[in-house]
DNA sequence: TTGGTTGGGATTTTT
DNA sequence: TCCCAACCAA
């Protein structure tokens, strides 16, 4: 390949936007001797199968491609990148692939880095915040926001949102600011600003809402603050009030691709749209079977409408599955049929059965995480540690899980629940960074003016808002001018504007790094955590460490004056599983939604229970079920070799338990692919012959991971749980004939009550109800 | 202003 | 069960 010299630097796309001179300069005098000569992409494809070469060799016009799980999507999209460079003259900046989290989009430019070696450096890659974030801190004056903005997330949002409520005078308790946080980001999400015409004003509360909205957009552009629906929102609307931008940025971005497009929602669909040139030079993949954020907005629409949108679009489906054994392509397709709104596909795959997937029954949340944590030992054998993951549907269910792998021994990583930057003194450091960053910041100022405690209170402090109020200047204003009037508030102020002042002056001349190091030191935040002693003081103290080493690799990565900025922008937008590193040897845990695009040798999905899994929050609307099935088949399709499925009987929620049913996912199940595994109790007792006995339970095998407890015994003897309450219609049974079912109705009382159930075969039998087992 | 206690409420999923 | 917000005492 031709190295690119002096044209490659010159033209670096970080600089963007060059002015329209350069690009012209550097096209015409230095394309002809350094653009590489484009190459054959015979062999970018010849390890590809045909719809996948489809995909990549579709260059003209709009392309949908239809990708189910674990059908080697990403493999085709990157090698679809290195065909536009290598064979059809695109240079990597004039492309921009879209992907749904930052790690998706440090492994595509990785793989992408392969092929490319460092030109891949170049491609616009990221997910569509982290491009909406550079977009508009270029472009970001147009719509009234400062270059040096700063992101909230949404719990900052949600003070900003509080401090709205008080100017306005409302009652939070009246009216809520969370509903008004959902008011705000559905709005922009469908590209509504404050006073748009269609904003929705039929009751009451729409219209106090509607008011609101323009005072709360005014004061996050006070503040210099801008939202997550912002990042798309706002670039939207730069692109569509400003032809020339529109056209700028149509003509930079040649080529758009789009991952997990199954997942967009309007606003992204809309400044796609934007960017999108006249050509039409977009490649869409996506899954709709793997939709599972229509709660946050996401549209299915974007990709089951695609082919009407973009009239003479290739739709390509890839249907082969390279990941699962069959065994687990059957159960995870046997739970997917079942959803109506889908464009239907059956994935397929030359592998072997493998393994059958593994059903089992637990006593209780505690037998479950028992069993899956003896599971995972004993396959530690066979499989790294971090090949075997656990998912349940809320955060909420780690506990147990983490308990039993810890009483092992086992290494694990929980990813998400409380996110390292949400921790409260990861929030207090960085909202130190943030206000040196952009001191008009008043969400970040009222958090740390007064930590570590320095007697500036909730009375000194409303003061100051009201002087500021009152001045028309920013509260970060009010509380220097006051602090310089030598009054007694003032005295309590000085110290800390004193210390603001000396931190400004580092980052003037400094990196990230020296910044932190100067709150640490202005702020003795360490030493009073020391002072504390606890252990919780000692974690935080890890995690206060954490953080300067994650600032200074960061200030390693990017330098100069840009570091400080650039490391917020990062620490803004991260999410749980780009915090997931593959070094160390654990088994990981997270819920179903953060597992997305993952995949591993062996999987758990936990909690398959009525009411958990599908939530009950979903349960009483069919698009809900649809959206939790998808949810399901998701988790089970990370699957490459084993896949294990379990429920609970009895399930501690709030600190007390209460009894569940298996979740109707697990209805139909194909019977050749699934065994069935139980606890090491006796069954529960037949239907009507009283009440079960601990005495009844039989000894356990010792081979056998299910039959490992002799504890735990679920307390039948508490009032609370009658078992005359338990079985009845809708009871999921096991009949040793037939399998499992679920009872339909029953007739009669004790030795002589019939029940007719429906089995998983799709059968319905009329049996004694003494021979069924109820699970 | 601070720090502690107490009572009520929470759990869906997150860029 | 745990976490936070509101309240209260010093």
């Amino acid at each position: 390949m031709v190295p690119r010299g002096a044209a490659g630097s010159g033209g670096a796309p970080e600089k963007w936007p060059r002015s329209a001179a350069v690009d012209a300069m550097s096209q015409s005098q230095f394309q002809l001797d350094l653009r590489p000569a484009p190459v054959d992409g015979k062999h970018l494809v010849a390890d590809l199968n045909e719809p996948q070469q489809a995909a990549v060799l579709a260059t003209e016009g709009p392309v949908l491609v239809l990708a189910g799980a674990g059908s080697g999507k990403t493999r085709a999209l990157t090698r679809k990148i290195a065909y536009l460079v290598l064979s059809c003259g695109y240079e990597p900046w004039e492309i921009l692939a879209v992907t749904f989290t930052n790690k998706a989009a440090a492994e595509m430019r990785e793989r992408a880095a392969h092929l490319l070696g460092d030109r891949a450096k170049d491609l616009w890659l990221g997910t569509f915040h982290s491009i909406g974030v550079r977009l508009l801190r270029r472009h970001g004056e147009l719509v009234g926001v400062k270059p040096r903005f700063v992101i909230y997330d949404q719990s900052d949002q949600q003070v900003m949102i509080n401090r709205c409520f008080e100017k306005a005078n409302l009652d939070a308790k009246a009216y809520s600011p969370k509903a008004f946080g959902a008011y705000v980001e559905q709005q922009k999400r469908e590209c509504r600003g404050p006073g748009h015409p269609e904003l929705p004003a039929g009751d009451f509360l729409e219209r106090v809402f509607a008011d609101l909205y323009g005072l709360y957009e005014g004061e996050m552009r006070a503040a210099g603050a801008v939202d997550f629906s912002d990042l798309i929102y706002l670039p939207w609307r730069i692109a569509a009030e400003n032809p020339t931008i529109r056209i700028e940025w149509q003509s930079r971005f040649r080529y758009i691709l789009v991952d997990e497009f199954q997942d967009t929602n309007r606003a992204q669909y809309q400044l796609l749209h934007q960017m999108l040139g006249p050509d039409r030079r977009i490649c869409v993949v996506g899954d709709d079977d793997q939709s599972i954020y229509r709660w946050r907005g996401a549209d299915v629409q974007n990709i089951l409408g695609f082919a009407e949108d973009f009239e003479g679009a290739t739709v390509i489906r890839l249907e082969q599955n390279y990941r699962s054994s069959k065994n687990i392509l059957d159960v995870a397709g046997d739970v997917i049929a079942q959803n109506r709104t889908r464009h239907g596909k059956r994935l397929w795959t030359d592998q072997a059965r493998g393994e059958p997937v593994k059903l089992y029954t637990a006593q209780s949340d505690r037998d479950e995480a028992e069993y899956v944590a003896r599971r995972v030992d004993l396959l530690r054998a066979d499989h790294a540690l971090r090949e075997m993951a656990i998912f349940y549907r809320t955060n909420a269910q780690s506990r147990p899980f983490e308990d039993a792998l810890r009483s092992r021994g086992i290494p694990y990583k929980v990813v998400g629940g409380l996110r390292f930057y949400d921790r409260a003194e990861i929030k207090d450091l960085v909202a130190y960074l943030k206000l040196v960053a952009n001191p008009d910041d008043p969400v970040s100022l009222e958090r740390i003016i007064n930590k570590p405690a320095r007697g500036i209170g909730k009375v000194t402090l409303e003061k100051c808002a009201a002087y500021a109020a009152d001045q028309g200047i920013s509260l970060w204003r009010g509380v220097r001018e006051i602090a310089g009037d030598g009054g007694s508030i003032g005295g309590k102020l000085e110290p800390f504007v004193k210390l603001m002042d000396e931190l400004a002056e580092v980052a003037a001349s400094g990196s990230a790094l020296a910044v932190i190091q100067a709150v640490l030191e202005g702020t003795q935040y360490i030493e009073l955590l020391e002072k504390d002693g606890t252990v919780e003081a000692q974690a935080r103290i890890e995690n206060v460490k954490e953080l300067v080493g994650a600032i200074a690799e960061f200030t390693e990565r990017v330098e100069g004056d840009r570091s400080l900025g650039a490391f917020l922008d990062e620490v803004s937008l991260v999410s749980d599983i780009d915090q997931v590193d593959d070094d160390g040897d654990a088994c990981v845990m997270m819920t179903a939604h953060t597992a997305k695009g993952l995949e591993f040798d062996v999987v758990f999905v936990t909690g398959l229970e009525e009411g958990l899994f599908p939530h009950f929050n979903s349960s009483d609307s069919d698009d809900g079920v649809e959206e939790e099935r998808r949810l399901a088949y998701v988790a089970m399709t990370r699957a490459r070799q084993r896949l294990h499925l379990t429920y609970a009987l009895s399930r501690r929620r709030f600190g007390q338990s209460s009894s569940a049913t298996a979740s109707r996912f697990l209805d139909g199940l194909p019977q050749g692919a699934v065994e069935t595994e139980a606890s090491s109790y006796r069954p529960p007792p037949p239907l009507g012959s009283g009440r079960w006995d601990a005495r009844n339970r039989v000894a356990p095998a010792d081979d056998d991971p299910a039959m490992d407890y002799v504890y735990d015994v679920p307390d039948y003897a508490d009032e609370s749980q009658d078992p005359s309450d338990g079985p009845g219609p809708g009871s999921a049974v096991f009949h040793p004939q037939f399998g499992q079912g679920r009872i339909v109705d029953i007739e009669g009382q004790g030795e002589r009550a019939k029940a007719r159930v429906r089995f998983a075969d799709g059968e319905t039998r009329k049996l004694m109800a003494r021979f069924l087992t109820l699970l």
